[in-house]
Formats: C-alpha cells, structure tokens, sequence
RNA sequence: GGGGAUAUGGCAGAGUGGACAAAUGCAUCAGACUGUAAAUCUGACCGCGCAAGCGUACGGUGGUUCGAAUCCAUCUAUCCCCA
C-alpha cells in the first residue's frame, strides 16, 4: 500500500473537520506510520441504542472512508455493552437501558448499513461486549480511580442536570470511562466522533497514558442537524434520514427541509461539490440535486432519478407515481369513507380520515371530492390522492 | 433511616367537586398561498357516529358523592430535603 505524503494526508483528513485535538500530534503520528508503513488505527463508537444508522452517522462513516482510502485501519466499534447504560452526552434526562435483545438485532443491522459508505477492505468490527463481560469488580474499581467525579461534574451536560436537580446515576458517570478504555483495548492512535464526543473522546487520551500507552487523537465532526434544521439528527426525534430508507423517502425528506438546512447539508455533505451546486440559481432545483445525490449515495443512480421522477409528478405536475399498485375495490353500497379506508390500508383511523376529508385533502381524479355519504361515481380506474404525500390507485368493480 | 413534594393528551403545562374530551404553547396534519419548502393566515388534532350523542381518558386499585382529573384510602413511580 502507497501511503499519500504525511503532509497531503494531514490535509485531507482537516477538511470539513471542526477540530483535531492535538494538531501537532496528528501530523506526527502520521509521519511516524508512514516511515514505518504502519497504518494508524482509527477508532469509531457506535452505540446500538436504534435499527438506523442516518445521515448523521454518514458524516461520520464518509470521514472514516477518507482514513480508508488513505490506507489506514479502521476500528468499527459496536458499543453493544455499554449501550445497555446509554451514553448520557448530551442528555437532560437518564436514558431508559435497552434489553440485551433489542441490542443485538440493532448491532445486527449495522453492518450492512456501515458497508453502504466503507469499503470493505482494512475495517475490523469489534463489540465490546468482548472484553467487558468479563471484567471484574477489582478491574473495574481499578479503571475508575483514574477519573475523577468533579471533573465528570464539570461537563456540561451533567452540570445542568445537577443543578438542576436531576438524576444522574452512576453508571454513567461509568460510560465515558468505558468508552475510554475501549481505546485502551483497541489501542487506537485516532478516536473519531462528533463534537459532543469531545470529553469522551479526551477522557480516552488519559487512560490510554494512564496505561501506558500512546495517546489516540481526536477527531471532530461537526453535528448534523435533523430535518427539524433545530436538533440533532436522531431516530428518537424521528427527524432524519435513515440511511435504509427507501429512495422516495429520502427524495422526500430531503425536499421538505428548509432552503437554510439544505445549505447545511450541502455543506457538510457534499463539501467537495459546493461549487457546482452554488452554480444552481434555483433553490428548488438545488434541494432536487441535493436529494439525487444523497438517494445516489445510498441506491443506485437510476433509483435517483427514479425518485426525482416520482417526486416531480407528485407534486410539480400533480401526476401520479407510475409504480402504484392498483387496489381492487368493490364499492356497492359503500360509503365514500370506506372506501377511502380500504383504498388506504387502514392506516388511518376513520375520524382522521373524516378530518381529510372535510378538510378538503381528498382528491379523485383530480377532483376534489369532501362528501362523506355519497358514494362517487369516477370512472375506473380512481387515483385518490389523500392529503399531500399519500396516493392510491384503486380499480372499482 | 426520617421528612416532604409530584404524577394530566406526542411533549411542556393550566385546571383543584358539576359548565372538562380537559385552557395555553410546542409538535403534528390539512387547506389557502407558493418554488418542494420556509414564513404567513385558516382549520383540525382520543375512538365510534352524517349528526344529536355515545364510549373511553387526567399513574394503578378501591372508596365518598346524584356527580371526581379534582375529596379520602392504598399501591406504584419519580424528585427534593435532612441523616
């Protein structure tokens, strides 16, 4: 493997990073690995506390590519011990623990999503589960007398809940120094992780030293906002975009994001490419570029263009998406709303259903149609449009 | 170990015997407007019913009462204070 310049590769890995703690002993560690043609191990967390892995977490996995590329060795670290405790980072409230079966089918799922953005070369996957399930009161005792719990204190997020007079149990107070010695094991020389892994990430330098080891280095990446453009990205706020999404779903997500995040998104997204996309006038046609090449990154490059396809037809030319399935209804002595409920799967209770339709969010064929006794009398086949993003097609027999 | 406080809709948070399916804000949904959006305005926002209405619901259970989210008892959970 031909290891790029220390110099070249210190560049690359800066770019689009909000900080590298310590600077100087990035570059050094990066001498030193190409004098000796080591790869350096580039460590990365991830807690299996949800099924989807994001677009936040894609931030993180591209910057890991980038190390990839470079030829160094990655460390995909599954924490599916210590997300039975929950990482408090940035929590005003203790998380509920997560059963040992939820645990593992989240981890489950992981990999494949990981392999969507890393290549498989040079990646080593490891639970730590491994090397904590045995580990014993004395190790444990031992590990956290080298961290003290005023400076625990001292960290924001635990500050706030104090004073504020809310729980903060002790094991996680444990989680930061778990998740320091995970480096120890692992013995990585770069730790990667959002800005609020900043004291995590730290903390892993001192234990490192404190074993006698080389210090890793930290790596921070800015925080993704979620499609809200307020908080982070995260399953829980149900605000991002899941990098298993279907192509419509991601076409549509990203389309309904403001015209501000998406200067966001491009930006940390797509770094590289803000040229190009500052060469598009049109905000509208910029989201519909962005969209592309996210649902590009995650399917194919037809699936983008096909979901561009769809997107456009639903909702420029108010068309309907081509691949629909075609229900089969019979509406004899129906009423309008059961039709509408069969026609929609049931996922709708019928007073919501009521509500959209004297709202006026039911259109046939183009027609606007709010009665809720009258049985309408459309030729076959209907399109029912049911609010803004639901389309049915449904054959009257 | 002792004492105190709280528990309401997705969240926050009013209500403290009837007028309460429960103020208000946020979130969400729909309509108008538009460039997908955002902003704005309007409406909706437990279920069933065209509707009048009915059923469930204010942590659980049991009571008092013609009537309880509201009072009492008890259980559970959470928080605070003292030791």
């Amino acid at each position: 493997m031909e290891f790029l310049s220390p110099k070249k590769q210190f560049e690359i890995i800066l770019e689009n990073v909000t900080d590298v703690v310590p600077e100087s002993e990035l570059l050094s560690k990066l001498n030193s690995s190409f004098e000796k043609k080591v790869p350096l191990k580039i460590k990365a967390g991830f807690d299996p506390t949800s099924s989807d892995l994001h677009l936040g977490h894609s931030l993180l996995l591209k910057k890991l590519k980038v190390f990839q590329d470079l030829g160094h060795e990655i460390l995909f670290l599954i924490g599916d011990f210590t997300a039975m405790i929950g990482d408090p980072t940035g929590r005003d409230k203790t998380r509920k623990p997560l059963s040992v079966e939820e645990i593992e089918v989240n981890a489950a799922t992981y990999k494949d999503q990981m392999f969507k953005v890393l290549s498989k070369e040079n990646v080593k996957i490891y639970y730590n589960s491994k090397w904590f399930n045995d580990f014993d009161l004395k190790d444990l005792i031992k590990l956290s007398s080298l961290e003290n719990v005023a400076r625990l204190l001292e960290r924001d997020d635990f500050k706030k809940r104090y004073k504020g007079g809310e729980p903060i149990t002790v094991t996680e107070f444990l989680y930061p120094i778990l998740q320091a010695y995970d480096s120890v094991v692992l013995g990585s020389d770069i730790e990667l992780g959002g800005t609020d892994q900043r004291f995590n990430i730290l903390l892993g330098r001192q234990i490192q030293k404190a074993f006698d080891l080389s210090e890793q280095v930290g790596v921070f990446l800015p925080i993704l906002e979620g499609l809200d453009g307020k908080k982070k990205m995260s399953k829980s706020l149900a605000n991002y975009v899941g990098l298993n999404d279907s192509y419509d779903e991601i076409f549509g997500k990203i389309m309904s994001i403001s015209d501000e995040l998406m200067e966001r998104y491009i930006e940390l997204l797509f770094t590289k490419d803000i040229e190009d996309f500052n060469k598009i006038e049109s905000p509208l046609e910029k989201k519909k570029v962005l969209a592309e090449k996210i649902v590009l990154e995650y399917h194919s490059s037809e699936l983008s263009k096909m979901a561009r396809n769809n997107f456009e037809n639903k909702f420029s030319k108010k068309d309907f998406p081509s691949d629909l399935d075609e229900i089969e209804i019979r509406i004899e002595g129906k009423k309008f709303l059961d039709i509408i409920e069969q026609a929609s799967g049931m996922a709708f209770s019928r007073s919501e259903l009521k509500r959209l339709i004297k709202d006026g969010a039911v259109e046939i064929n183009g027609q606007k149609f709010n009665s809720l006794e009258i049985t309408p009398s459309f030729k076959s086949p209907w399109e029912i449009k049911l609010g803004k993003r639901n389309f049915y097609k449904v054959k009257i027999l």
